[in-house]
DNA sequence: GCCTGATGTCCGAGCCCTTGACATCAAGGC
DNA sequence: GCCTTGATGTCAAGGGCTCGGACATCAGGC
């Protein structure tokens, strides 16, 4: 059992994202007021200063915690077949869906007043494309151990810059990018496993 | 919106709480080590004495919350009736049922080594009794104003006190004992509401 | 009779939150 | 153009609470 200390910090800060959150979504990035997210969570403003550093701590943390969540739903789409090549394909759609549909995106790219939220998916987006590669680059290892391993690096990375680019500038639908990626890194991986 | 560092300490109690039910439950009075309590919570045995003063604290702080949980139960067998007398009965039905039932109940009066446990209902029983007299008189008094308010009280406290007898020391089965009290203070309750 | 384990108390150290103050900066009104 | 307003970010003092260790005390077991 971890101490009492330690999970209340842990409580404090998930509420504290929480209520950022709650505030991003429904105010975009300017709307966001750090002595709100304090006041929502019973708290003084300094100790949100004290958890996230600055205000463009929080936004980070709560896009950190919104990628995570992704990746859960990803790697499920990656986990339910067997063939990679499957696999990617249902993991891109995945991927597009959700991002179409999730508040925290659509609020980042085309609410009034975040210019800056939407750089974390852009000239910003080290966090997220590092969080995401690293958590799908080891599901591919576990799964499909017959890949080179740098070669599964390559696809996924690739594929994840292609994914985050629709989604800050979306094209075809879902399907049809998910078929397209599958159709153009099919050739490779299959070099790969032979 | 309380604050994050009140509702902690309200989280805190709680789940000291929660930990000493279970010991209680397990070992008895006896069994409950202040140290565990602690342990169990992720706490230091000193924040359990900050908390309840002693370990007689911590027994009592376990029976209140338990005799609220009891008063919910009981009170809604009392709202499920429109004439008192038929509340009276349902609602002593349910308490010495819930009795039957309940660990901490059986564990204080039959578990090796609560010998302690056990005065919390008979000679140290004066806060098991004011809490449930306070919250089975406020519920009279609301839904059944039609009877005087010193008559509603001393029925409250006789029912109270014999079924505080029969959960000590049980008798005949549940309705029979409700329908024993129902039949005795039915006369009186009815000179009261001409 | 001693040893062990538990209760209960005390106190210093440390952590974290709060409060209030301050500088800075951008936007809006007069 | 100036000033007020409101927001970010920083700082220091203060307080509350927990922790860890120490101690006295007492009952039960070897």
């Amino acid at each position: 059992m971890d101490s009492f200390g330690a999970r209340t910090k842990r409580r404090l800060r998930e509420e504290l994202l929480d209520a950022a959150y709650d505030a991003i979504v429904t105010g975009g990035y300017d709307g966001l007021r750090m002595a709100d997210v304090g006041r929502r969570t019973g708290v003084s403003r300094q100790t949100v200063y004290n958890e996230f550093g600055d205000k463009w701590g929080v936004l980070q943390a709560v896009a950190a915690r919104e990628t995570e969540r992704f990746l859960v739903e990803v790697n499920a789409a990656l986990a339910g077949h067997t063939d990679p090549i499957d696999g990617l394909r249902a993991a891109v759609e995945r991927a597009l869906t959700l991002a179409s549909d999730n508040p925290l995106v659509k609020a980042a790219l085309s609410a009034p007043g975040s210019d800056q939220a939407s750089q974390l998916l852009t000239t910003r987006g080290q966090q997220v494309l590092e969080l995401s590669h690293q958590r799908l680059d080891a599901h591919v290892r576990e799964h499909w151990p017959e890949i080179a391993a740098d070669d599964a690096a390559t696809c996924v990375d690739i594929a994840l810059r292609v994914v985050l680019s629709h989604i800050v500038n979306p094209g075809p639908p879902p399907a049809a990018v998910a078929g397209q990626i599958a159709h153009v890194l099919g050739p490779f991986l299959a070099t790969s496993r032979r």
